[in-house]
RNA sequence: GGGCCCGUAGCUCAGCCUGGCUGGAGCGUCCGGCUGAUAACCGGAAGGUCGAGGGUUCGAAUCCCUCCGGGCCCA
């Protein structure tokens, strides 16, 4: 007996991850399918930066259970791990490791050391991650793990890049892109789609003098007022309708749409409409830059800048219809700069900073300048209003500052000819759940964006693009071998800045130098080339053709615009088809409150802790069946100390079965259920349909990746149908001390469904699966439950009606036990009698087959079943009239009618209605009334030992009479229980007899006990019994109080 | 501003696609039972304007519309 004591996962995990380390079972069970269909899952790698909580937890138990579940269906499963490296949060996180704020900092640091730093955190986070997911029985593949860092790894995305230069679709541009002033680098659109948060920013509205026009304004209006210094243009809408209207002596030019809405923010009352005129009309105003004063270099921008100019883009949504623009600052303004010829120019710096060209802004922080600027614009009359605005602005997805838009020359991947085939391509991948991929993934798809790849930073894998100083010339490299043939080169060579800017070649051309742009790339081409570098497939061709297109990825849902897009993208541009058929999102776990965990909050549950307080496999089954996979779930501790409590059930159950094989000697190679066949009792054959059809349906929600619907009607099952259904119904047949075939029924019952229910388990809890299997493990059986093949549902087993008709004794059962509870009659005092009245034929059927389940659950000596409807023998009815039916109908003739009715013979009243639907009298003045049944009802009335009660399928009917009889049985069986629990506290063993003698107060007592002698001898293992009134007993002694009288038993081992 | 998801008992969730028998479960609470799975286990009860309002229908938690609230994503 191994399963002893109370269910401790801590225990059983230690004691099973041993075992598996001592058997090398991990290598076994992935090794067991070779040669099989292969099942190709590609592993997202999590970012080697900070550690993992039980959000990433419950995305790596998905990828574990839904690769075990097809290796126990036989498929050579692909699993290698893998671990995203380089990139910008390691990097961020070294800088404050070093106390370093600016990129200056690290220079002086030295590259070379800075890398070194980096490369320490990976490997300590790496070490974390791994502990973390073994702990938890993440069972991928570790010792093969890529890592994006690695020079294998690179080059692969070095070669990617190649390929897109060769196919035109790498291209250097300047643009407007988004900038994080902190970290000092542009972030990608799918980086930034992650960042967007709700802040305070001003709202305001400057007027713009128009030159040669008098006291006439345009009038703009931004939320950013650091970027007027790089104001060149006004747009408005050429179609648009505009206004000007006088306030006080000016006059000013507002879109006509937008007036209400600048009215009620301004508060400005008091104005006149003057003239009414389409955009066009003002076209090419000349205007008086409203910092020209303060940054001199405006001076020499002379039209098409700062002058009105006409654009499509400009909305009537907000702000005035006049549009600031500031080509350096914003992308749309940098297109319509670059169309019309407006000067582009950029005052601030990388960093946030305002530079030299900024005038008298120079050198301050770009929020500092902001307020500088509108305090300027006041003293200068040109501020009309300043507000505050709630919006979504793009924050760093890293370090949370807000984003500057800056103008500066990138490196891009096009996105037009791409995008065509991503989007034919992303209906073929089966979407889990489907909204993600049609709705989600594919309106990004549409809406993709030029991909910004370039970033200015240190840690990350460098641009393999060389320039020639002189003549211009690119080269791109995809390999080290042809840094080994540079033409200058250092001493060591490495993929990594700073050793590969140290590398340089002639100019094929001109023989100039060629120098390395000391770009590093986006983070998320390194995962997203995953695809090919995690499997070497430059060199590993073979390898590809049979992972690629990769059966199954699953991560969380903001991966739509992440891995899953950059996955797609490399694919569809190096291969033209995706790299991934199924996609499975995950949702987000939030703590108990429903708020997002967050470091700063403290809420954050790590994983190892949760693992460590509640165990993996209660923690894994919590996980998965909490909520859908792609449902967000709030994670709340003592529901998963409520698995531990199910789980524990299970245990028992175990412990139980396991127990009293052993008892009995139970050899379950000799005896299945096949060879008991017809010994099988209704409950057994319910027990056995109901495992086959859980196999059934786990199955077919796992291959669904309705992952929650496995895991809940797994629970269920257990708890409900095996413990406290099943396991409660054979106790009685369990306890026959002799060998009987009835008792052998129920071992091989409860093999057949505890041997089932292991293999499922294995994908869920597969420590405690694993432990059951120790248990159950025939010779020929595999040596681990992870080398199970996956059950098959034994059809000929499956008997939906019995399910149905147990389900309805399991409602009725309920019901009844309500009644009796009402009555006061404890479920260990038998009862005389219930009648059933069923409500249908179903359920009548249902009674009838299991009758014998019903009587020994209810404890009743009669189990009676009536017809459908039928009433029990004794019930009488009286007429009760329906006065506010009768009465508006009859007048005055009511009483007569309700006196002549109630005289009737009740029951022929009764047919008669329910044939006719009315009955007529004739009255004492002649004349004739139709009485119809709605005027009628009638009461049951029920002799004084009935209680009657509507359950769901049948009226129930509990005689509570007490006989002679019941009172014997009762005070045996509460007699049985108190030497039960003697039995216990003398520590006996359940195979143990013992010899008892009993003093009662009086004969009655004796009597009453002697006529039931067998019965409690054989409940208690008792060979010799004796009843006395007021004797001396002997042994271990106890007094008891039975229905207020005192009784003294004395208990002796034999 | 747009798209998507969600709103059912104190809490966590089923049910909704395919409208219909009395809207379910678990936890918690209260009450009771059991004591041969036992530092366990079992039963019962109370508890719901099914987010709100309209509409379709004989009939709406379920279908349609509008609104409110929460979340995610986009702009």
């Amino acid at each position: 007996m191994v399963l002893i004591g109370k269910y401790n996962p801590i225990q059983v995990e230690e004691e099973i991850s041993r075992w598996w380390r001592e058997n090398n079972i991990i290598s076994k069970v992935f090794n067991m399918n070779k040669g099989a269909p292969i099942f190709a899952f590609l592993e997202g790698p999590p970012t080697a930066n900070g550690y993992m909580h039980v959000g990433h937890a419950r995305g790596r138990v998905y990828k574990d259970l839904v690769l075990r579940f097809y290796a126990m269906r036989g498929m050579d499963v692909w699993r290698r791990g893998g671990w995203d490296c380089l990139g910008l949060p390691t990097e961020i996180e070294v800088e404050k490791k070093l106390g370093f704020t600016t990129k200056k900092e690290v220079e002086e640091y030295g590259l070379d050391r800075f890398v070194e730093e980096a490369n320490k955190l990976v490997d300590y986070y790496i070490k974390h991650w791994r502990e973390a997911s073994e702990r938890l029985a993440v069972w991928l593949d570790y010792d093969t793990a890529y890592e994006t860092r690695r020079e294998r790894y690179i080059e692969h995305v070095w070669w990617f890049i190649k390929q897109a230069y060769e196919k035109g679709d790498l291209i250097e541009s300047f643009k407007v892109v988004p900038y994080c002033p902190r970290c000092e680098t542009p972030l990608s659109s799918h980086e930034v789609a992650q960042g967007y948060e709700e802040v305070e920013d001003p709202s305001i509205y400057v007027k713009f003098p128009l030159e040669g026009a008098g006291n006439l304004y345009v009038v703009i209006w931004t939320t950013t007022p650091w970027t007027l210094a790089g104001n060149e243009a006004v747009a408005i809408h050429p179609d648009e309708y505009y206004l000007k209207i006088r306030v006080g002596d000016e006059e000013w030019i507002i879109a006509e749409k937008l007036l209400g809405r600048f009215i009620n923010e301004t508060r400005i009352d008091n104005y006149q409409v003057l003239g009414r005129f389409k955009g066009l009309a003002i076209a090419g105003y000349k205007y008086l830059h409203p910092l020209i004063e303060k940054v001199s270099k405006h001076l020499g921008h002379g039209p098409p800048a700062h002058t009105v100019v006409t654009a499509e883009f400009v909305t009537m949504e907000e702000g005035t219809g006049c549009v600031h623009i500031a080509p350096a600052h914003g992308p749309e303004d940098f297109e319509l700069g670059l169309k019309i010829g407006l000067p582009i120019f950029n005052p601030v710096s990388t960093n946030g900073y305002f530079t030299n060209d900024a005038g008298e802004f120079s050198g301050l922080y770009y929020t500092e300048a902001g307020r500088k600027i509108i305090e300027y614009l006041k003293e200068k009359n040109l501020l009309i209003w300043e507000g505050k605005i709630l919006h979504n602005y793009p924050h760093c997805w890293r370090c949370g500052s807000p984003l500057l838009y800056l103008s500066s020359r990138q490196w891009f991947i096009k996105v037009d000819r791409i995008k065509d085939i991503m989007i034919r391509e992303n209906k073929k991948i089966s979407w889990k759940p489907a909204w993600a991929g049609y709705h989600r993934f594919g309106d990004w798809l549409e809406n993709a964006e030029d991909w910004c790849i370039t970033r200015t930073k240190v840690w990350g894998t460098p641009l393999p693009v060389w320039i020639c100083t002189n003549c211009g010339e690119k080269k791109v490299v995809s390999a080290k071998e042809e840094l080994l043939k540079a033409d200058v080169k250092p001493s060591e060579i490495r993929l990594l800045r700073p050793w590969v800017d140290n590398v340089m070649y002639k100019c094929t051309r001109c023989g100039g130098i060629m120098k390395r742009e000391t770009f590093v790339m986006d983070t998320w081409l390194d995962s997203g080339m995953a695809h090919t570098a995690s499997i070497n497939a430059l060199t590993d061709r073979e390898l590809f053709k049979k992972l690629f297109p990769y059966d199954f990825i699953t991560e969380a849902i903001d991966q739509t615009r992440g891995w899953f897009y950059t996955l797609i993208f490399t694919s569809c541009l190096l291969y033209g088809q995706a790299p991934y058929k199924t996609v499975l999102n995950q949702g987000h776990v939030m703590d108990a409150e429903g708020k997002k965990m967050s470091k700063s909050k403290g809420n954050v549950i790590w994983a190892m802790e949760a693992i460590e307080r509640f165990g993996a496999d209660p923690l894994r089954l919590y996980l998965v069946s909490k909520s859908a996979p792609w449902d967000n779930m709030n994670f709340i501790p003592r529901e998963v100390e409520q698995i531990i409590q199910e789980l524990n059930i299970l245990w028992n159950v175990f412990s139980f079965a396991t127990t009293y094989f052993g008892i009995d000697g139970f050899n379950p190679e000799e005896i299945d259920i096949y060879k008991v066949e017809k010994y099988l009792e209704l409950e057994d054959r319910w027990i056995i349909s109901r495992i086959n059809n859980l196999v059934k349906i786990f199955t077919k929600n796992l291959e669904e990746l309705e992952i929650h619907s496995a895991a809940r009607i797994l629970r269920e099952f257990i708890v409900e149908d095996l413990s406290r259904l099943y396991v409660r119904s054979i106790r009685r047949r369990v306890w026959v001390e002799e060998q009987t075939w009835s008792k052998l029924a129920v071992y091989a019952t409860l093999y057949h469904v505890l041997k089932k229910l292991t293999c499922l388990m294995a994908v869920v809890t597969p420590y405690l699966a694993e432990k059951f299997h120790q248990e159950l493990r025939l010779s020929d059986d595999p040596e681990s439950v992870h080398m199970l093949k996956w059950p098959k549902p034994d059809e000929q087993w499956i008997d939906e009606e019995l399910e149905d008709m147990m389900e309805i004794a399991r409602q009725t059962l309920s019901d009844a036990l309500a009644i009796r509870q009402k009555a006061g009659k404890k479920l260990r005092w038998p009862v005389k009698a219930y009648i059933l009245s069923p409500i249908n034929l179903r359920a009548k059927k249902a009674f009838e087959n299991l009758k014998e389940f019903l009587k020994i659950q209810l404890n009743t000596i009669e189990l009676e079943i009536l017809d459908v409807a039928e009433k029990p023998i004794g019930v009488r009815y009286v007429v009760r009239p329906v006065y506010s039916v009768i009465g508006p109908k009859h007048g005055k003739k009511v009483k007569e009618i309700v006196e002549r009715v109630s005289k009737l013979d009740v029951e022929k009243l009764r047919g008669e209605l329910e044939l006719n639907g009315y009955i007529e009298l004739m009255l004492s003045d002649g004349s004739v009334v139709k009485i119809e049944s709605n005027e009628i009802e009638f009461e049951e009335i029920f002799p004084e030992n009935i209680r009657k009660e509507d359950g769901r399928f049948a009226t129930i009917y509990l005689d509570v009479t007490e006989t002679r009889e019941l009172v014997t049985l009762s005070l045996a069986r509460e007699v049985i229980r108190r030497i039960q629990t003697m039995r216990k506290e003398m520590n006996l063993q359940v195979t143990d007899y013992i010899s008892v003698d009993m003093s009662v107060p009086d004969e009655e007592w004796r009597s009453h006990l002697e006529s039931t002698k067998e019965f409690i001898k054989g409940e208690t293992r008792c060979k010799e019994l004796e009843v006395k009134v007021e004797g001396e007993v002997e042994g271990f002694v106890k007094e008891w109080e039975i229905g207020g009288e005192t009784i003294r038993i004395g208990v002796r081992k034999m």
